[in-house]
DNA sequence: GTTGAGCGTT
């Protein structure tokens, strides 16, 4: 999600970083101590790197996104968030609005624990919020998760 | 300020 985007975009800039000090540093020191440099700053980013999947992993396991449609486009995010905290361990929510007016279009996605997943859909599925009927179900786009 | 089936964001 945004925290791997960050992650990504971090070990980008140290990766750069590295690539142009190496040089000047090289000028000041001898060859095998700028290899052992280049060695201890690789080995720094890959454990850099292998940390972030770890954490990365471990915030998105368990999770579930859900879809939410038909609501009420009076609706905003803290009520979805406080009905779907009812029944589980919410993430975030996200309503979704017109990219260009703004405008609400009456669906949103809730990312809660896998394991109040199934109860929240039997629960909060078809059930009235805000005079509306609500549809809940599993999202689609398994793109990033799991 | 309106509407009503649908699966978003980078």
């Amino acid at each position: 999600m945004r925290r791997s985007l960050i992650a990504v975009g971090t070990a980008v800039v140290l990766a750069i970083v590295a690539k142009i000090t190496f040089p000047a540093i090289s000028a000041y020191l001898a060859p095998d101590w700028t290899t052992a440099i280049s060695a201890l700053v690789a080995a720094l980013i890959t454990a850099f790197v292998a940390s972030t999947r770890d954490t990365q992993t471990d915030a998105v396991q368990g999770m579930t996104t859900l879809y939410v449609g038909n609501l009420p486009y009076r609706a905003n995010e803290a009520a979805v968030r406080k009905l779907f905290a009812e029944h589980g361990k919410v993430f975030s929510v996200r309503l979704m609005k017109d990219r260009q007016t703004g405008k609400r279009r009456g669906f949103g996605f809730v990312e809660m624990a896998e394991n109040d997943a199934a109860q929240a859909i039997a629960a909060l599925n078809d059930a009235d919020f805000q005079q509306r009927n609500l549809k809940v179900r599993e999202a689609k786009n398994k793109t990033e998760q799991e």
